[in-house]
RNA sequence: GCCCAGGUAGCUCAGUCGGUAGAGCAGGGGACUGAAAAUCCCCGUGUCAGCAGUUCGAUUCUGUUCCUGGGCA
């Protein structure tokens, strides 16, 4: 049976990921398929800085704007379109590259998730609730799973209960369901690219990019997705960007501190996907300038059948 | 030119009744198994503006120089 190969292409945001994605495809004969978790999202396209229409035309994008701002998208469902959107661009005898921001998208695809449980919205509200009326949810964790509690921090609630949503609606724990799969596996043959640049010099691309954002119209394309019915306390409107314009116009912030939080936290962001990145040892760290060298890279691991 | 107030961490500032200093923000590092652009954890040595004096010891007191605000000419 002929292994499955895909090329990724990770980085923090505003490094230029898109722009090489697309140089790389048409060199090699691949089209592109999005990891990024708002790039998902249909009517998000300044905020998200999605490939425009010259750029989509260039190379085709799969797994952009695939849902609604208002329904509900994950990381397993990402997986499971991406194995389609790939197993449709080997029949065509083409190349997928898998080019986005979302580590945890990356991981889910090539490891694949533990199983096929999905988060139960209704128990995770009921879980909520109880925490924000005072319940030590933690402490109800070390009794049920306190494999899962030790690695668990008190603090980060969103881990405490999921793992208690899972202890609940299922007859395991989250934790025996992690030793067992353990990430092991690899569903695909990879190569990855990781970009990079200096970290002074990434910031101020960010900066001049939220400045931009600003200018193409950001915040008028928060009132349309408000005017649309989009609330502002969906997930999709939580997301960086977002979140900071709804707050502007709500009048909780002013501008000028709205467009600096906004580069704070767009900054804060970028660190944190260097944080999830530097961690995969298979990683090859470019420039993303170096296309000429991932070409070759690239043709090198696709030539290579067994 | 004179008077006043300041010059302490990248920034804003606190503080040391003389025993070489600490907050907030910024920033850095890390975690991450179906919300992940989310969620969470950890991290503070800097000629305390320069020089000189007093002192066992000065960032702290004194003098002086420089710089920055403000006021008066």
């Amino acid at each position: 049976m002929k292994e499955k190969k895909i090329i990724l292409v990770c980085g923090p945001t505003g490094v230029g990921k898109t722009g090489f994605a697309i140089d790389l495809a048409t060199r090699v004969d691949a089209e592109i398929i999005g990891a990024d978790s708002m790039q998902i999202y249909r009517y998000m396209d300044v905020g998200t800085a999605k490939p425009d229409a010259r750029e989509r035309s260039m190379v085709r994008h799969h797994l952009v704007d695939v849902v609604d701002p208002d329904q509900d998208f994950d990381a397993a469902r990402f997986a499971r379109m991406a194995d389609s959107a790939i197993e449709g661009l080997h029949g065509r005898g083409m190349a997928a590259i898998v080019a986005g921001g979302t580590g945890f998208y990356f991981k889910a695809l090539v490891h694949g998730l533990f199983r096929g449980t999905q988060a139960d919205p209704a128990v995770i509200a009921a879980l909520e609730q109880e925490a924000a009326e005072g319940a030590d949810l933690h402490a109800r964790l070390v009794a049920v799973d306190p494999d899962a509690a030790a690695k668990i921090h008190p603090n980060d609630l969103f881990r405490v209960i999921r793992a208690l949503e899972v202890a609940v609606t299922q007859n395991t724990t989250i934790s025996s369901l992690q030793d067992a799969h353990g990430f092991a596996g690899e569903r695909y043959r990879t190569l990855k690219f990781g970009l990079y640049m200096d970290r002074e010099k990434l910031y101020q691309r960010i900066e001049k990019r939220v400045d931009m954002m600003l200018d193409q119209g950001l915040i008028r394309e928060v009132e349309g997705l408000l005017d649309r019915g989009y609330r502002s306390d969906l997930k999709s409107m939580q997301s960086i960007g977002y979140r900071h314009v709804c707050q502007y116009l709500r009048g909780d912030t002013g501008f000028d501190e709205m467009v600096a939080l906004l580069k704070r936290d767009t900054r804060r962001y970028a660190k944190r996907q260097f944080t999830w990145f530097r961690r995969d040892k298979g990683m090859v760290w470019l420039m993303p300038q170096e296309v000429e060298r991932a070409v070759s890279l690239t043709a090198d691991f696709l030539v290579d059948r067994d």
